[in-house]
DNA sequence: TTGAAAGCGCTAACAC
DNA sequence: GTGTTAGCGCTTTCAA
């Protein structure tokens, strides 16, 4: 199944290859010889071949995402965000999904670079940092997305949420409903998630409220989120943070699954806003996942000298499930 | 900023190009010589050009998919399901939303088919069949999703729910719930929205419960939501139907707008399952989404030569929102 | 087992 | 204006 080259267009309108390209891209042609070639295309269904333009450029129209799970909130927002500044300048959306899958992860982007993608958004955690490195020292401009890239480097930019003042806003709302039992819950030991527990912790502690480390539990995978939150309410707890939107339902279920009221028995509030939370009244504290998505796209396609550490700032969206603030 | 390439390699390690390739490629070669190459393909930082080689093959290793809106829960299950069968087969996922801009969704198509994708999955209306079906004929493998293809033609397959059935489960889960007026939420007037429609009012109809014109409304966007549904309620109503995922959210929060409670004072029941309705109690008819998304994939690998017609069955999963099964 | 040479579909100099 | 000629980076004959 042979499709129509460039060269077959030449010949069915009786021009050279070059002709026909100059007509395709705009170049100067005599008016009716256009007209011919065009002709000549729709008839033949000509469909030019991107894939070939892209040798030229050295590098393909494509934007490379490399993203842990869609599933979760903010990564689908951000995902959107990056698709529509590549839409809006020509440009598509390569896409991978790794499911923690470790190991896979470094493969991935390695097959991006094949890819001679236009740029990489990468959000996976810090195991891909040596080949991402070596992309943007290659020429490629790469984003890390949800913490600061490991180093400065040319070509290498992150996008991030400012994590220790969402944590303080966490703080701050759970201290203003009245609580002073803080129970957190985090996923794994990435850096955002830490930091986010940094925040939370120096929030408390101005109001002199501590939060002991057993007061911090991980809860790796939704099916451990039972056992993870017994363990949380062995001590008393009043209200308890989410810090992964990834977990928000499981950890959700979880509390109602304990015969748990939200708010009357226990406070809740958790991590990146979600269609649903109006209605169930979750508080959260959300991240600009869309605007980050924009930003990251941003940056591929404007790729400026100096690498970019661009911080953005968490919001509060206060609803009713930590209680009535006072 | 000039990567390196295949002759560079070819140079460092004192061999031709074309021995570089085969050891590549795994080719016949001589041991050493091939040490030697891998040895010097590392010390350059050698990362293969996946696009030239595409030239060759005629067709890249990557399976394009549009999709209207990657927030309704359907597509993106089905999208994960995609994304793992293309994974699993080295193949790589290229991706396009619509956001229902009509007119841009034929454009998209074609950008695909300049691409070279090895298949396409679409998801969009009816507006893109003609450029889809030239690309089939073409020789590239197209899916289209939700509804049946519109043609029997080589290379054209679909993966759909059967939704009079589902419209059928709805109407048998409400009347067993004991309700007997029933109004319905549509968006727009796509097939699969008119099958469900009609699916809804045979079921009814073997019960002898009518399903007068006034009792179905089309919802278009989220915030239109709340004017139809004022016009829906004009009517004694028992149970809203909601036949599309997409609208779940706005048409449930209007029921919530107008002091309604579910399912006392009104029954809810929708359509594809998402993450927080065991949360809400909402009653819903699922498609199995991921599994459509993998058998979308493997007709795109498999390519059968026969075109086919995939026709997947919805499940009710019956929650509280539709009051008791009597 | 290896290299030289041709060519994939297209663009970009350079002539005419 | 338009055609000719070189490539882009890689694979694939065909000889050696």
């Amino acid at each position: 199944m042979k499709r129509t080259t460039i060269g077959d267009v030449a010949a069915a309108a009786g021009v050279s290859a070059a002709t026909v390209s100059r007509v395709l891209n705009g170049g100067a042609v005599k008016e009716d010889t256009a007209t011919r070639v065009w002709a000549a295309a729709a008839r033949l269904d000509y469909t030019p071949n991107a894939l070939t333009k892209s040798i030229f450029a050295g590098r393909s129209n494509t934007i490379g995402v490399i993203i842990d799970d869609l599933r979760s909130p903010f990564y689908l927002d951000l995902m959107r965000g990056i698709d529509e500044v590549a839409d809006a300048n020509g440009s598509l959306v390569m896409f991978a999904n790794t499911f923690h899958r470790s190991g896979h992860e470094v493969a991935q982007v390695q097959t991006m670079d094949e890819q001679r993608v236009r740029g990489l958004v990468v959000t996976t955690g810090d195991s891909t940092d040596e080949r991402t490195g070596r992309m943007a020292a290659g020429g490629t401009p790469c984003v890390i997305v949800a913490r600061p890239a490991p180093e400065t480097q040319p070509n290498l930019h992150s996008v991030a949420l400012d994590n220790v003042a969402a944590g303080r806003l966490m703080a701050a709302h759970v201290l203003a409903c009245g609580h002073r039992s803080v129970g957190v819950v985090v996923s794994g030991g990435r850096p955002s998630q830490r930091d986010r527990t940094e925040g939370v912790r120096r929030g408390l502690a101005e109001a002199g409220v501590p939060l002991p480390p057993e007061a911090v539990v991980s809860v790796e995978t939704d099916d451990r989120a039972e056992a993870a939150l017994a363990k949380l309410l062995d001590r008393p707890v009043d209200v308890v943070a989410c810090l992964t939107g990834r977990r928000t339902v499981a950890v959700h279920t979880a509390l109602v699954a304990r015969g748990l009221s939200i708010p009357d028995d226990i406070g809740f509030l958790t991590t990146d806003d979600f269609a649903w939370a109006p209605a169930l009244g979750i508080t959260v504290v959300a991240q600009p996942a869309h605007r980050m998505g924009q930003r990251a796209a941003e940056l591929i396609i404007d790729n400026p000298g100096e690498p970019a550490r661009l911080t953005f700032q968490p919001e509060l969206l206060a609803r009713t499930s930590c209680g009535e603030r006072r």
